[in-house]
DNA sequence: GCACGGCGGGAACGAACGTTCTGTCTATAA
DNA sequence: TTATAGACAGAACGTTCGTTCCCGCCGTGC
């Protein structure tokens, strides 16, 4: 239950929730407060203003994606990674309650490549972008960063094609095109 | 100029700028109607309401698309219309100003599927495919269907990376993947 | 026992939102 | 010449925005 949490754990939930779901400028605070069932007082004592919770709602959220990576980085072969990272993307982009990628579209409401909301976007991709290239390296890969750059042109793709179009279609290219991109 | 066009292009005009540079639900009807040097009620004498203003600006932006595919088709021999396009959207992502894809940027603005701006898009993805898989037969590709849906792919992923992450870098990789996965 | 900090309830702030209105002016067409 | 329609100017609508404040309550630690 979310309803036990600290206010705090409340408030990041259901801006976590809503602000993928719905969008983040259509989301107040007004509505966040009534669903996190905490008052505005409490909400200004943990967040300075609205867009501290937009960047912490992008922390926690690149946090579980790392996770979810090296949780699989862990239980797979090193030879097998990027098929592994190309099956995850290819299965969260079918999920139900998909909405494409939460950092794509949290850029696309802050034009500003300067604003801290796109640092904290900067932040992850960058973190993911590294992360392929040291799976590619460690699969023996002969061009780690064109797999990488491969990975991240297709995980992006994917995402948004997911939400857009029909997410089983994108998935099945998504995992023909990585297999024949990445000699797997 | 754009003083010297219609209220109703002038409004238009400024409306695809601002969209796109800025985003749409941070861009007010006061910032609108100022820049285009229109009032209020000229504003709502065109359009019902802000949301087709929305529309109509994907809707120009769709016709201008559909106008330059069309023209490059025009002047390419058939078995190179393919790479043609990944080179045209690979200069579209590394021009200046560029600020991602117009529609992939709109749809997270308005994550409701059924929204006439939702529509709108769905409408121009439709097309993209579809003369995309045309593009794909007329070339002999053996599997048309796959053809499309990987530009479709490479497309959205080359859209969005270039406006977060280094847009040549990007470019190239589009184009190499493009080659190897078309078999060009 | 008492001070203190976190939280709830709720009013209030100024600003901006999208929208509607009244009224005046001017160019075009009957 | 007059009627009409479109664009102008600008005030105003009610609502919502993000933000701040005051007050009373309650649990914890000194």
């Amino acid at each position: 239950m979310t309803s036990d949490a600290s206010p705090r754990d409340r408030l990041l939930d259901t801006a976590s929730d809503l602000f993928y779901r719905e969008g983040i400028h259509t989301v107040g605070v007004d509505r966040l407060v009534t669903e996190a069932k905490v008052t505005r007082a409490t909400f200004y004592r943990h967040f300075p203003a609205k867009e501290d919770l937009v960047v912490a709602y992008l922390r926690a959220t690149d946090q579980r994606l790392r996770g979810a990576v090296a949780r699989m980085v862990e239980t797979t072969p090193a030879g097998e990674a990027l098929p592994a990272v190309l099956e995850f993307v290819g299965e969260s982009a079918c999920a139900s309650g998909f909405r494409g990628c939460h950092f794509i579209n949290a850029a696309a409401e802050y034009p500003d490549p300067e604003h801290i909301v796109r640092n904290a976007v900067d932040e992850h991709r960058g973190w993911f972008r590294d992360a392929m290239a040291e799976l590619a390296t460690r699969a023996g890969h002969p061009d780690p960063g064109y797999a990488a750059a491969v990975l991240v042109l297709l995980h992006d793709g994917a995402l948004q094609g997911a939400e857009l179009d029909d997410p089983e279609q994108v998935r099945r290219t998504l995992l023909r095109a990585g297999r024949d991109l990445l000699g797997i």
